[in-house]
This record gives C-alpha cells, structure tokens and sequence, in this order.
DNA sequence: CGGGGCGCTTGATCCAGGTCAACGGGTTCC
DNA sequence: GGAACCCGTTGACCTGGATCAAGCGCCCCG
C-alpha cells in the first residue's frame, strides 16, 4: 500500500459519520476493505438519520435512492397485502442493511419501522454504484450481501413452510442469540424489542400461540421469559429442536 | 455509439451460445444493453449445458464458480434440513437465472434440478463482476436482479405466513400464468412441470391439500384440470382470491 | 402517584389442513 | 406390450394452531 495521502480539509462531521472510525465496519458494508479501500469509502455516507422507536425509515412504494445501515437501533420490516393484512418480513439490528428490497424497481416494496431509537447511515445507491466499479473489494462484499440475504430468505420460507411452532420459535431464539453475540451482547440473555404480535407474524404464528410456546419452553426450563426480557437457559436443546445437532 | 469494430475470429461455436443471438435476451440479464455493450457480453457466456429432466444442475455444498441462465426448460429449487425434511424454494423457466444463492457463501446453499429436459447457459461469476465493473448498465441490471429475487422471496413469504390454501394455489396459478404470458405462451392453457407433492412444497401444503384445492377450483368452474394439464377459465377470480380474506 | 390502555397470558372451543388409507389411471422401462 | 410404480384423487378421521374470551400486570402519561 504505497498511495501517497493527498490532505484534504475534512470537517468534523464527516469524520464523525466516516466508517473508518465505525465500531461496525468489521459487521457491516466495509468488511475486509484494506485502509487504503477504506479512506474511500468514507465518502459514501451521506449523512446520518435518527429516528424515534414507532418511526418509519421509509414506506412501500416511496422511491428508492439510498440503502440504510443501522448503526445503532433496532428495526421491523413489514410487506402488506392490498386487504390491510401485513407480514413482518425481517427484523434487524446495528451492522445490518435496509434498503435491498428497492433497487430492483427504483421503488420501496416494504415498510421500515424503528422497534427502538435508532441511527442509521445513509448510503446514497447511486454512489455506491460508483464506488463498487473502483473498488472490487466493496463490490465482491456488497454482492455477497445481496446473496445472503437471499438465503436468509430461504431459511425463513423453509421455517414457514415446514416447521412446526415450537420449532420456528426456537430457531427464532437461536438466531436472536447468534447476532447479539456477533455484536459483543450476551448469547443467552437479552430484551425482545418487538411484541409477540410481531413475532407471530414473522413466524407465521399467532400471537396467543407464541406466548403460549414461549410458556411451555419456561415450564420445561428452556428458557425464561418475563415480558420482553429472556433468559435461554438451555440453548443445546432449542438447538435440538431446530432438528440441528447441538455444539 | 461510434466505436470502431475490432474484427476477431470467431468460433462457431461462440457465435451459437451468443447472448446477441439469443431470443431471451430481453428476459435475461442482457436487458437494456446497447448493440456494443451486447458485443462485449457475448463473451461472458462460458459454455452451455444440457440437463436430463431429473438431474442436477449443482446441489448444496458445492463449490460456487458460475451463475446458470436458463435457456430452455424448467428447474425447481429446494433446501433442506438434516432431519430430511425439504422445501422447493422456487421454481425457475427459461431467461431466469439460478444460483444467487451461492455468492454470499462461495458455496451452494440449495439444489437446483431440470424439471424437464433442460439447456443452461454457464455464467462464470468472476467474469460477471469483472465486466459489470466496466459495463454500469450490466451492473445495475444484475444488482437489479438480486433485488428482484429478494423481492419475491418477500412475497412468498406472505404468501406463506399469511394465506390460506385457496389463496395460496390461486396466487401460484396467477404467477405462473404472467410468466408464462411474458415468454410467448398463452396464459391461460399450460402443463404444470412439477407434481403435486412440489406444488405443496413450495407453497407449505400437503399434496392431498393441493389435489383437493385443484378439484374445488374445477367444481366452481375457475380451472379446468386434468393432471398436469391445467386450463384457467376465470383469471379474474383467481385474482380476486389473492389477498381476500373470508370474514 | 394513580388511572387507563396496551401487551401478555391462559382457558375453552373450533376448524383448516394434516394424516391415513384405498384406489385408479398414466407413464416408464424392460 | 405388459408390469411396476409413481402420481393424483378422494374419503374418513384427527389435531395443531386459530379463534374467541376473560383477566391481569406493566408501563406510560397526565
């Protein structure tokens, strides 16, 4: 890495919203860019947006111009259908992207809601377009982004499609406590930040059978739930249950 | 567009697997290229491969190299669990493109088989991002796609945690009819390419369940069904099943 | 600090779709 | 061309999760 720096004025601003400095790079956009890659891609973030927990990021049908990383926060996205019915599509936490879903028709096709006070990047799409024509680096990992989100989807439609209800629950469980962890956050205890309602649409359950798995697994001494708090106090055994044998 | 021509030889061989010559080449990932743009891509096409109804295009844990455009045919998707249990993730026709899936991990994460005597056209992945770098109207397509996909996972998310079985068949029925539609054929008259044991798959259903829906549709004059052969008397109808809830 | 409402739990009952079983027609492969 | 098998249909019955209903507790807001 010989580049020779060119010193440019930088305000404070940008160094505050640069990824560079971002607790999140090795989670989220920049991963594995070397730090020459990296002083480039500070540009791309536009700006930053805070939004109140019950705020919408945006909403199906607005255009689509940027892609969001969540930088702090928690966040529910939802499809709807024409009769008001709706389905939670995903949740997702710091590190993650939102935005995908609107750069195939120029169009948000869900709605983004904040699940708590949250901040996020904004990346314009267009430069990021640029940008991953420079550097293969941010182009190889954004397209491995788009894939594994594809295959998250996958695993979503395999759950709504041939689990039963004590099995989606418990892989919902394992798969909150497999990102916290990622994020430094205990694996075995953590805050809901969305409602049993929220959960059941996710999981294509209603919300009377969550709480009452969610009961059941307490009775069994899986885990323990008061509330929105939870304690997965064996986790081999939810492990188990997803048909996965237990590490 | 005032580049000159650089003559080379060409293969005939090159020349049949050309996407320039290919009738799908508005369905497929050329769309929108300019004549020149569309020279440059001819060279992405490695070789094509022909597929026996029943076999595997790849199957998951294979090393991924290659995306698969279909040129003729019809393949299914499917994941599974190490319990056995499976699930049909999509089904595929002619202009689409499959192995999506596999970028994000380097590996294939589904299986991809012809559902009937098939050809595909193989997509080395490294040269796509080496080209779409240089081609923006490449790229944006491409990245386009991977949206598109993630888009229609969504729906079939709803669709399978927010629709009864009715609403389900129609909205399958409904899909395959515009797709059909969109590659030439009528859309009201097609054979369905997979069974009834992968039609339940896909949608979350058990195959007696679907048989049953069929019949009922037939009773109430909607479709005319024998075996695979299925005639769609009442589009509208079906339509009008999607997203309709009964009280 | 007290009232109201939302979110959660739990019980009773219902029903869509699953399961089991039998059969018949079509396709495929010798 | 015929046998075996898969595939699809249909009936009878069962059940997991939905629905309906009631009550409770936590949290927010005034």
């Amino acid at each position: 890495m010989s580049a020779i720096p060119v010193l440019r004025p930088v305000s404070l601003d940008r160094l505050r919203t640069a990824c560079s400095n971002c607790g999140l790079k090795e989670l989220c956009l920049p991963v594995g860019l070397t730090p020459d890659e990296m002083a480039r891609i500070d540009s791309l973030i536009g700006t930053r947006r805070t939004l109140k927990k019950g705020a919408h990021l945006y909403r199906s049908g607005e255009p689509f111009e940027a892609l969001h990383a969540i930088r702090t926060g928690f966040f529910k996205t939802t499809v709807l259908l024409e009769d008001g019915r709706d389905q939670v599509t995903g949740f997702q936490m710091s590190g993650e992207l939102l935005g995908l879903d609107g750069i195939g028709s120029e169009k948000h096709t869900c709605d983004a809601m904040a699940l708590e006070d949250s901040e996020v990047c904004v990346i314009p799409y267009a430069s990021l377009e640029t940008l991953s024509r420079e550097v293969h680096t941010l182009q190889h990992h954004f397209h491995k982004v788009l894939s594994r989100e594809i295959v998250r989807d996958h695993g979503v439609m395999m759950l709504l499609g041939s689990m039963r209800a004590e099995e989606r629950l418990a892989a919902f469980l394992v798969n909150l406590s497999q990102r916290f962890t990622s994020r430094g956050y205990s694996p075995s205890e953590f805050y809901l930040r969305m409602t049993r309602e929220e959960i059941g649409s996710y999981l294509g359950l209603k919300l009377e059978t969550v709480s009452r798995v969610f009961s059941r697994f307490q009775d069994e001494g899986t885990i323990a739930v008061q509330q929105k708090h939870i304690r997965i106090i064996d986790i081999p055994r939810l492990k188990q249950l997803i048909g996965q044998r237990p590490c």
